[in-house]
DNA sequence: GTGTTCACG
DNA sequence: ACGTACGTGAACACC
C-alpha cells in the first residue's frame, strides 16, 4: 500500500464475516468472543501487511435508511443479527477504541455510504484508499486511486479489486456495476430490478448500451421480447439503481486527516484481550510492538510527536536489579533473604544447564546471579537447599529438574502461581507468567532472559502470589493448594527426576518383529486391494474400500469416509481385506507409538525414561503425562500388553510395585449420592457389578451371567460418565430402546444416584461451577449455551467432574503421604508413575513388605468416605509380568 | 495447524 | 430434531 493510504473497513460486514468464519468460542466465564477474535485477528492481519498511514471503521447505524423513503422493504428480507452476535458489536468498538482507530456512524445511512463518502474526500485529497468488505457492491468505488480488498470464505482469504480486476471479472467499469444492479436487482438486499434479467443477461446489455439510461433511450435496439419487459420494469431499474447506488455525499463532519493512525494504545488494548482470553493475539502484537520498537529495552515516547515510523512501543515492565559479584556480596545477600519470602525465576535449558538465578525480594530490589561462578554456585546450592528460605515460583517444578542435574536441591516452595492460576480456573488455557502479569499486575514483562527479563519474572511471581493467595482463600481452596498440590509439585518432580528403567533390547526386538510382520500384512493388502496405496491414509484407504471394493458405507466423518475401529469391525464379515486391515492398524500403532516412539526418550546412559507429568492441564484435576505418555501403555489387548514387559526396576534386586485403588470412581459416587444400595455394596465388599446387574435385571445376585455383568459394567461406566441410552447402547450392542430400559432401571434401583445428578446439575447451572471433596472447582460455562448439544455437553462434564475429579484429590493426597513417609523411613524405593488410579513404585526387594503396607495405609486412608477404599497389590519383576500380593 | 485414529483411566 | 458417555497424548496424513 502506498505511503500516502487510508485503509477504510466496513465494520458491519466485517463482524459478520469474523462471526459466521469462527467457531464459537468464548471466555472461561461464558462470554461468546468469537467475531470480536475474529474481527481483531483480520484487522492486526491487514494492519500489519499494509501498514497504513490512516485508517477509520465504518459501521451501520439505525435500522431506517435514506434508502427506505425510496423502498419500503428495501433490505425486508434481511435476518435478523444473531443474538450471539449482537452484544459483540460493543466489545469490537471497544476494541477499536483500544487501537485507537476511529468509528464512523450517522443515522439513517449505511456503512457502506460513509465508506463512499469517506473514500471519496480521500480522492479529492489525492489520497489513495483500502476498502475492506464483504459486500460486493463496494466495488463501484473502484477508481484509479481506491481499491477494494473482499473477503472470499474464512477470514484470511482476501482478493483485491482494482479497475482491472473489475474489467476482469465483470467486463465493465466501476460504475457500470450500479447501473448492472438496476437491472439484476439484488436479492439480499430486496432490491427488484428488472424480473427475469440476471447477472449474463445485464452485463452484456450494459456492456452493450455503455449506461443503464442509454439502454433505456435505445430500446428499439435490443431484442423485442427482452426491450418490453425492461420498458414494462424502466421506472423499477431506475430505482433500483438508485438504492444500489453508493452515497458518496453524506453530510458528515469528516476528513481524511483525523484518521492518521499512530497505532494502538496498549495499556488498554493488552488488558483488554487479556480479559477476553485471546492468548495468541496477545503474542502477536506484543511481538510486534517488540519489533517496532527497534533497540530493545528503550522506551520511546510516542504519541503527538510526529511520526518517526513504526507503531509506538509498549510499556514494558521494567525492574531495578544488582548483580552480587564477590564473596561478601553474596554474604549481604544472604543475610538480607533470611525470613523473607522471594520470587524466584531459573534461567537454562536442560542440556545447557543452569546459566542464571534471578531472587526478588522487594520492589526494585533485585538479585540477578549468573551461575558462573564457583562462589556464585555455592550460594544457589545454599539458598535453593535451604527449607527456611522460602521461594516464590512459577512452575517450581522445572526449577527443581533443572537444579536437579547440577545435583543442587530445593527446598521450601512456599508458592507456585502456576499452580494456583490453574487451581483457580483449571478450565482456561494454560497461562504462562507473561499473561498473568498482565492479567493480574497490569504489566507486560519483556520477551527474553537475561538480567531485565529474568528479574523482571522473579518480581512478577513475588506480586502475584499474594494476590492469587487470596483468591485461593476466597475460593476456600487453601487445604488443596498447601496440602495437596503444592507438596505435589516436589513429589512430580522427584518421580520424573527418578524415571523408569526400560529395556532397550526387548524394545528393539519387539520393533524388529512388529516391522516384519507389518510388511507381510502391507503385502497382503495390497494384493487383496489390486494396488499400492499408503494404508496409513485413512482418505486413501476410504478410497479403496468405497469405491474400488464398493463396500458398504457405514459412518462418514466431515471430510470423508470413517474407517475407524468401529466401521472395520463392522465390515469384517464382507472383505478378506478387512481382517488384515485392523490388524495392520493395531501393530501400526504398537510400533510407532509405543516402541519405536519410546526408544529415542531412553536415556542412552542410565538407561532410564523421565516422563512429565503435567500438574496444570486437565479440567478434572488429573494429572497429565508426556515424552512419553506413561500413562497410555496398552494393556486391554494382549498384543499390546506385552509392551509392558520393558519397563522394568532400575537395578537387579528390585521389584515393580502395582497399587491399584479398586473402584475408586463408583466408590466415590456411593458417597457422593449417598445411595443406600451403592453404599451396601461397596461395605459388604460386593462385586459392584454384578450386585448392579442383580438390581439391574431383577435377578438374584448368584444368578448373574457373565454376559448381564459385562451389561451392568457398561451402565456403571456410563452413570459416571452422564449417561445417554445412545452411548450406552453402542458400547454394548442392543438397541437403544434396550439400554434405555436398563439405564431406566437402574435409576429406579439406585434413587440416590439419581438425585446425585440432578442435584449436581442443578447446583452448577446456579453456581457456574462444580466442585470436588477437596473443593476443586471448575467452571462450566457450556452449561449456559444456546446449543443443545452445547449445553448437554456441559451437564455431562458437570455429572463426571465432581467424580473423576475427587478421585484425582485422593490419589494426590495419597501421593503426598507416601513420599513423605518414604523420606521419614529413609526407605530406597522410589515412586516412579500415577496412572490415575494407580501407583508404581521400584521397590528394593528387602523394603517390599514395609512398602507395601505403607502404600497400603496411605492410599486406603487419604481420606474418609462413607465407604472404605481398598487398593490391590501386585508385584514382579517388570510392568508386564505382576502378580497379586 | 487440523483431522482422524487409537492407546490409557 | 440433534448429537451423545468423561478425561488425556501421540502418530500420521494432508493442507
Amino acid at each position: 500500500m502506498a505511503p500516502q493510504s487510508f485503509l477504510v473497513i466496513d465494520g458491519n460486514s466485517l463482524a459478520h464475516r469474523a462471526f459466521h468464519a469462527i467457531p464459537i468460542l468464548s471466555t472461561s466465564q461464558g462470554e461468546i468472543t468469537n467475531a470480536v477474535y475474529g474481527f481483531a485477528a483480520m484487522l492486526l492481519k491487514i494492519l500489519g501487511e499494509r501498514k497504513p498511514r490512516m485508517v477509520a471503521v465504518c459501521f451501520d447505524r439505525g435500522r431506517i435508511t435514506f434508502r427506505h423513503g425510496e423502498l419500503e422493504t428495501y433490505k425486508g428480507t434481511r435476518k435478523a443479527t444473531p443474538d450471539e452476535l449482537r452484544p459483540q458489536f460493543p466489545l469490537i468498538k471497544e476494541m477499536l477504541s483500544a487501537m485507537r482507530i476511529p468509528v464512523l456512524e450517522m443515522e439513517g445511512y449505511e456503512a457502506d455510504d460513509l465508506i463512499g463518502t469517506a473514500v471519496a474526500l480521500a480522492e479529492k485529497e489525492k489520497i489513495s484508499s483500502l476498502i475492506v468488505t464483504g459486500d460486493r457492491d463496494a466495488l463501484q468505488l473502484v477508481s484509479p486511486l481506491t481499491t477494494v480488498l473482499l473477503t472470499r470464505k474464512g477470514i484470511t482469504d482476501l482478493e483485491e479489486f482494482d479497475e482491472g480486476r473489475v474489467w476482469e471479472k465483470y467486463g465493465l467499469t466501476p460504475a457500470q456495476l450500479v447501473d448492472l444492479k438496476g437491472l439484476t436487482g439484488d436479492v439480499s438486499d430486496n432490491i427488484p430490478g428488472v424480473p427475469g434479467i440476471g447477472e449474463k443477461t445485464g452485463a452484456k446489455l450494459i456492456s452493450e448500451f455503455g449506461s443503464l439510461e442509454n439502454l433505456l433511450n435505445s430500446l428499439d435496439r435490443v431484442n423485442p421480447r427482452l426491450a418490453a419487459k425492461i420498458g414494462e420494469y424502466a421506472d423499477q431499474a431506475r430505482l433500483s439503481r438508485r438504492l444500489a447506488a453508493i452515497e458518496r455525499n453524506v453530510p458528515v463532519d469528516f476528513n481524511p486527516a483525523r484518521c492518521l493512525w499512530e497505532g494502538p494504545d496498549y495499556d488498554i488494548l493488552l488488558p483488554f484481550f487479556s480479559r477476553l482470553e485471546f492468548k495468541s493475539l496477545i503474542k502477536v502484537i506484543t511481538q510486534r510492538a517488540g519489533e517496532d520498537n527497534g533497540q530493545a529495552g528503550e522506551n520511546r515516547s510516542d504519541a503527538g510527536n510526529g511520526r518517526t515510523g513504526g507503531t509506538p512501543s509498549l510499556k514494558t515492565y521494567r525492574v531495578g536489579y544488582t548483580v552480587p559479584e564477590n564473596g561478601k556480596d553474596f554474604e549481604t545477600l544472604q543475610k538480607k533473604m533470611a525470613g523473607r519470602r522471594f520470587g524466584l525465576a531459573l534461567e537454562g535449558s536442560r542440556g545447557e544447564g543452569l546459566t542464571a538465578a534471578a531472587v526478588s525480594l522487594a520492589d526494585g530490589d533485585n538479585f540477578y546471579v549468573p551461575a558462573a561462578s564457583a562462589g556464585a554456585m555455592r550460594f544457589i546450592t545454599a539458598a535453593m537447599g535451604s527449607p527456611r528460605l522460602e521461594k516464590i515460583c512459577f512452575n517450581a517444578k522445572s526449577d527443581m529438574r533443572l537444579l536437579g542435574e547440577h545435583g543442587i536441591g530445593f527446598a521450601g516452595l512456599a508458592f507456585d502461581v502456576m499452580i494456583a492460576a490453574y487451581l483457580l480456573n483449571p478450565g482456561a488455557p494454560n497461562r504462562d507468567i507473561n499473561d498473568l502479569a498482565l492479567e493480574h499486575l497490569n504489566v507486560v514483562l519483556p520477551a527474553g532472559g537475561g538480567p531485565p527479563g529474568l528479574c523482571a519474572r522473579a518480581d512478577a511471581a513475588r506480586r502475584l502470589a499474594p494476590l492469587l493467595e487470596e483468591k485461593i482463600k476466597l475460593a476456600e481452596m487453601e487445604r488443596l493448594y498447601y496440602e495437596v498440590e503444592n507438596p505435589l509439585v516436589q513429589v512430580l518432580a522427584d518421580m520424573e527426576a527418578a524415571g523408569v528403567k526400560v529395556d532397550a533390547g526387548i524394545l528393539a526386538e519387539m520393533s524388529a518383529e512388529l516391522g516384519a510382520r507389518i510388511d507381510q500384512l502391507t503385502e497382503t493388502i495390497y494384493r487383496l486391494a489390486g494396488e499400492k496405496f499408503n494404508i496409513n491414509s485413512t482418505r486413501q484407504l476410504g478410497q479403496i474400500l468405497f469405491e474400488k471394493l464398493q463396500l458398504p458405507v457405514i459412518k462418514k466423518t466431515k471430510t470423508g469416509y470413517s474407517t475407524d475401529a468401529a466401521v472395520l469391525e463392522e465390515l469384517a464379515d464382507t472383505h478378506e481385506i478387512i481382517r488384515h486391515l485392523i490388524l495392520h492398524r493395531q501393530l501400526m500403532k504398537l510400533k510407532t507409538t509405543y516402541v519405536d516412539g519410546l526408544s529415542p526418550l531412553i536415556d542412552p546412559s542410565t538407561g532410564l525414561v523421565h516422563t512429565t507429568f503435567h500438574q496444570n492441564i486437565t479440567a478434572t484435576g488429573r494429572l497429565s503425562s508426556a515424552e512419553p505418555n506413561l500413562q497410555n501403555i496398552p494393556i486391554r489387548l494382549e498384543e499390546g500388553r506385552r509392551i509392558r514387559k520393558v519397563f522394568k526396576p532400575r537395578r537387579d534386586g528390585n521389584v515393580i510395585l502395582a497399587a491399584d485403588y479398586s473402584q475408586i470412581e463408583l466408590r466415590i459416587l456411593a458417597h457422593l449420592a449417598g445411595d443406600p444400595v451403592l453404599l451396601e455394596a461397596f461395605r459388604e465388599n460386593q462385586d459392584i457389578h454384578t450386585r448392579t446387574a442383580s438390581e439391574v435385571f431383577g435377578v438374584a445376585v448368584e444368578e448373574v451371567t457373565a454376559d448381564m455383568r459385562g451389561r451392568a459394567k457398561a451402565v456403571n461406566f456410563g452413570i459416571i460418565y452422564g449417561i445417554s441410552d445412545f452411548g450406552l447402547a453402542r458400547d454394548i450392542r442392543v438397541s437403544r430402546q434396550e439400554a434405555g430400559r436398563y439405564i431406566k432401571n437402574y435409576f429406579e434401583r439406585y434413587k440416590g444416584a439419581r438425585a446425585f445428578i440432578d442435584r449436581t446439575i442443578s447446583e452448577a447451572r446456579e453456581k457456574g461451577y462444580v466442585t470436588t471433596i477437596l473443593n476443586r472447582r471448575r467452571y462450566l460455562p457450556d452449561l449456559f449455551s444456546p446449543n443443545k448439544a452445547i449445553r448437554n455437553f456441559g451437564e455431562r462434564a458437570a455429572i463426571n467432574t465432581p467424580i473423576q475429579g475427587s478421585a484425582a484429590d485422593i490419589i494426590k493426597l495419597a501421593m503426598v503421604r507416601i513420599w513423605n513417609e518414604l523420606r521419614k523411613r529413609s526407605l530406597e524405593t522410589k515412586m516412579v508413575l500415577q496412572v490415575h488410579d494407580e501407583l508404581i513404585f521400584d521397590v528394593p526387594e528387602r523394603e517390599i513388605e514395609e512398602v507395601r503396607e505403607l502404600v497400603r495405609d496411605c492410599m486406603e486412608n487419604a481420606v474418609r468416605l462413607d465407604v472404605p477404599l481398598v487398593v490391590d497389590m501386585k508385584a514382579g519383576p517388570n510392568w508386564y509380568d505382576v502378580k497379586r500380593i
